[in-house]
RNA sequence: GGCAUCGUGGCCGAGUGGCUAGGCGCAGCUCUGCAAAAGCUUGUACAGCGGUUCGAAUCCGCUCGAUGCCUCCA
């Protein structure tokens, strides 16, 4: 199925800071990188919320009928702690205080994210590569890139030379800077600095004797640049120039634009047509971050083992949440908001699961192609979950109208209205159904069936008292009544 | 300090020149022994001040406020 053929996707690309219509390089396949994980920590809701926007593109791509290549890394080495020249990488300093090495810190915190990920119902990548793997692929960027003149080597350092570059090409045109203003506004360095200028980054730093992460170069013992990985990694795997190159808001600069320089400067090709970010989670009103603390991790709002909520809440109606936002759009989590999105997501599952008893009849009330295709152009438009929403809930409302009789449905638009909302709802925004596979023991459910009883028992002797406090009591313990027209249905929570 | 982004009804959150999403809450109604649950119905809001325009939440300017990046960060 080719719908891609039929709709026409609008992206809003960083570089160009607009929105365009997308087209792939190579007609019904999509090459698309993600900046993934520094795995030093655990991964924090922030950090699922950029690569959940990705998933639910990918996930759109598909749906759409793309093959795609989709590559997000791992970074396992060679971030640094800060920009100081001693430069201890983050991975290696968490190996020192925890005792362990390096590759232990990798692993555990490698697990934990796709640990978190499978739970959110991501869809695995199609390649997830790591840094230390693709050593090689780094170091023949930097011979490249000094071969072509824009980089130096000092001390058995690699700095890439930022001033050469711009001489040629444009450095800053993706976060909009201008070398002169970040030139005019550095502050004097007190540290001395192998650099010959602030605004160089390195390619290859050495490693100090102490320094565990370490390759052997033909610059002497040492580890990749901070920005370095993405491009070889990209490059190997998507080709010189590929599609879409996303990551958090947060990474636009310096590191995209340092991405881009060592691909230009390398082989001469700007290396990404379509450059998405997806925008940041907050708390409290400020970005999320490991560094200051100010974050909540997926596993305390699964538990509710947090300050800030009143309750668990299962993965869907994080993801819920998150898609009722536009991904370009600051988002702020709190109790509040997640449970009016849980009572919204409960509401369209619900609404789901009576679709397929609907009575069919001989017309529609509403046009349900019409109403499918908003859907696309919801999507189409950069991918506006939230409109796409706004619309399911349309459908949610004639559902409701036809299961009460006040409204009618053919058989053909039932199945169209089904399926097209299956598609969204499951496929594209990646929700699960909360009420599959959570089945209670039929032991339970024979007991609270035998309580409904003598409920209905009293009820019919009006003896309110006992009916009351089976109802009452049952409620206290989680378990809700709900009285309907063709008898009582309960839920556990 | 520099460069950006944002400020929408009680809350969350779309929209970007006229037709004014959606969710949650509140209220009303239906249902009920009473409730709850569920369903239906309902909201003319766009920080402030000027300007452009027949017409602006939407464009321009200024003011105020918030955030992000400029150092590792999704």
């Amino acid at each position: 199925m080719q719908l891609y053929k039929d709709q026409t996707l609008k992206v809003t690309n960083s570089l160009t800071g607009k929105k365009e219509v997308f087209n792939p390089v190579n007609e019904g396949h999509i090459g698309m990188y993600v900046c993934g994980p520094t795995v030093y920590s655990n991964v924090h809701l922030g950090n699922c919320r950029t690569f959940m926007s990705f998933d639910m593109i990918f996930r759109y791509f598909k749906h759409l009928g793309y093959k795609v290549r989709y590559v997000r890394n791992i970074t396992d080495a060679g971030h640094l702690v800060d920009d100081a020249e001693e430069g201890e990488d983050k991975i290696a300093k968490k190996a020192r205080l925890e005792q362990i090495e390096p590759m232990e810190v990798v692993q555990r915190y490698t697990v934990d994210f796709h640990n978190i990920l499978e739970q959110f119902n991501f869809l695995p990548p199609s390649i997830e590569p790591t840094a230390t793997g693709h050593i090689i692929e780094q170091l023949e960027i930097i011979k490249e890139i000094l071969k072509k003149g824009f980089a130096y080597e000092v001390n058995g350092s690699v700095y890439f030379d930022v001033k050469k570059f711009n001489e040629s090409f444009d450095y800053g045109k993706l976060s909009g800077r201008k070398l002169e203003d970040m030139i005019a506004n550095t502050r004097e360095l007190t540290a001395q600095s192998d650099k010959k200028s602030p605004q160089d980054f390195a390619l290859w730093k050495k490693a100090e004797p102490q320094h565990i992460m370490r390759w052997p170069s033909p610059w002497g013992d040492g580890f990749p640049g901070w920005h370095l990985e993405c491009t070889a990694m990209s490059t190997k795997y998507l080709g010189e120039t590929f599609d879409i190159h996303g990551g958090g808001m947060d990474l636009k600069f310096p590191h995209h634009e340092c991405e881009i320089a060592q691909a230009e400067a390398s082989n001469g090709n700007s290396p990404v047509n379509y450059w998405l970010h997806a925008n940041m989670l907050t708390m409290n009103g400020k970005k999320m971050a490991k560094s200051t603390g100010n974050n909540i991790l997926p596993g305390e709002i699964f538990s509710g083992n947090n300050a800030i909520l009143s309750k668990p809440f299962i993965p869907s109606v994080v993801r819920f949440f998150m898609m009722q936002a536009h991904y370009t759009s600051i988002l702020d989590l709190s109790n509040d908001a997640l449970l009016a999105s849980e009572k919204g997501f409960n509401r369209l599952i619900d609404a789901l699961d009576n679709m397929s008893g609907l009575e069919t009849g001989v017309n529609t009330d509403f046009n349900v192609a019409d109403w499918k295709q908003k859907c696309y152009d919801a999507m189409n438009d950069d991918f506006n979950t939230p409109i796409l929403i706004a619309n399911l809930f349309e459908a949610v409302k004639h559902i409701n109208l036809i299961k009460e009789g006040k409204e009618n449905i053919t058989l053909s638009d039932k199945e169209l209205l089904q399926q097209t909302m299956n598609s969204f709802v499951f496929d594209v925004l990646g929700l699960e159904n909360k009420n599959d596979g959570h089945q209670d023991s039929d032991k339970l459910q024979g007991v609270v069936e035998l309580l409904i009883q003598l409920r209905n028992d009293a009820r019919g002797n009006k003896d309110f008292a006992t009916s009351d406090k089976i109802r009452d009591q049952l409620l206290a313990m989680g378990i809700q009544l709900k009285d309907g027209k063709e008898g009582t249905t309960f839920s556990i929570s």
